[in-house]
DNA sequence: CCATGTGTTGAT
DNA sequence: TCAACACATGGG
């Protein structure tokens, strides 16, 4: 059920975008556009409040003159920042585009080819909070070409990719002392063979501070699901994971194929859908960057000042 | 203030 | 899913 399949002609020219500004015109102040073509005023009733439409797709004009990228998913827009420029703003919907939904998401440009790996990968590698966060602070190519920098440094850092992500529901972190996996992201990711299913494996996952979890992962024929049992309280409990917090799977791309285990707070909920000036930078980085070095600081990272106290607390306990 | 981003609705 | 449109609102 891969409903974008949309693939024009050709793996050259997928759409053909022919930027075609035969129009001159400039929206002013308040919601207005106006002619600035003197010689177009003259008959035409100028239907001026009304905004143009982008040719981009994803893109919405902006009162001030200016453009905004919003993408959806389930049934709720995700607004990605407003831009200067509109083919700024198509080719921030691409980005999203491809992080949301893959690599032959149906977008404004080219897609996302063999060329760019290393942008594929550094998708994969962030949550799409952390890629809207980059997108609508404009920290995207930024961001990007530091990951490039980084990873061709030595052989410390092992790449690796993300799998995928949950928002943990308040079984996951109550009594039960269990996980259960979204069965589609079981199966893909987490096969079991044949007589472990009943059984289960023991999942080695690695935590942003480098700490070993062990997990009993299996299948429970009762409830028809995927779950990680044994072990996965004493994570709940060290984390301070609380319903709504979002744990997301990595695995690497070395030939250890070792597995990695994060978590972050709840970015867009039901109700928030997302915080709009003040994002999570803080929070976002544990993902990326060495937390360690953040702690050793000394507390000197003013980016945890204006964070929600608790939230800030959990998260500081966990390093 | 006013740019931003949300509420909302109607199309595809 | 998507964009058009109105406008609340909160950051400067």
């Amino acid at each position: 059920m891969d409903g974008s399949s949309i693939d024009q002609s050709t793996t050259s020219e997928p759409i053909s975008i022919t930027p075609s500004p035969a129009k001159k015109l400039r929206r002013v102040g308040s919601g207005a556009s106006v002619v600035i073509d003197a010689a177009a005023e003259s008959g035409v009733e100028a239907e001026s409040r009304k905004l143009p439409s982008s040719r981009f797709k994803g893109v919405v004009p902006q009162p001030n003159a200016r453009w905004g990228a919003q993408i959806y998913e389930k049934h709720k827009r995700v607004w990605l920042g407003t831009f200067n420029d509109e083919e700024m703003a198509a080719r921030t919907y691409d980005t999203a585009a491809h992080r949301f939904r893959g690599r032959d998401a149906v977008t404004n440009f080219n897609p996302l080819s063999e060329h760019h790996h290393d942008e594929i990968a550094f998708l994969n590698s962030h949550s799409k909070d952390e890629i809207v966060d980059m997108l609508r602070k404009h920290t995207y190519d930024e961001e990007l070409e530091q990951s490039r920098c980084q990873s061709t440094r030595g052989p410390r850092s092992q790449g690796s990719e993300h799998l995928f992500e949950k928002e943990v529901t308040p079984s996951d972190v109550g009594k039960l002392n269990r996980l259960v996996i979204p069965k589609h992201h079981a199966e893909r990711h987490f096969p079991l063979k044949g007589g472990s299913i009943s059984i289960g494996v023991l999942l080695h996952l690695e935590d942003s501070g480098g700490k070993v979890w062990r997990f009993r992962y299996s299948y429970w024929n009762s409830s028809q699901s995927y779950v990680l049992t044994k072990g996965w309280s004493h994570f709940v409990k060290e984390k301070k994971l609380q319903a709504g917090d979002i744990i997301s799977f990595r695995r690497s791309t070395g030939p250890d194929r070792q597995l990695y285990i994060d978590w972050h707070v709840m970015n867009s909920g039901p109700n928030d859908p997302i915080a709009p000036g003040r994002a999570q930078p803080a929070i976002l980085r544990l993902f990326g960057v060495n937390v360690l070095e953040v702690s050793r600081n000394g507390g000197g990272d003013e980016s945890f000042g204006f964070q929600n106290t608790d939230k800030k607390q959990r998260i500081i306990d966990s390093l």
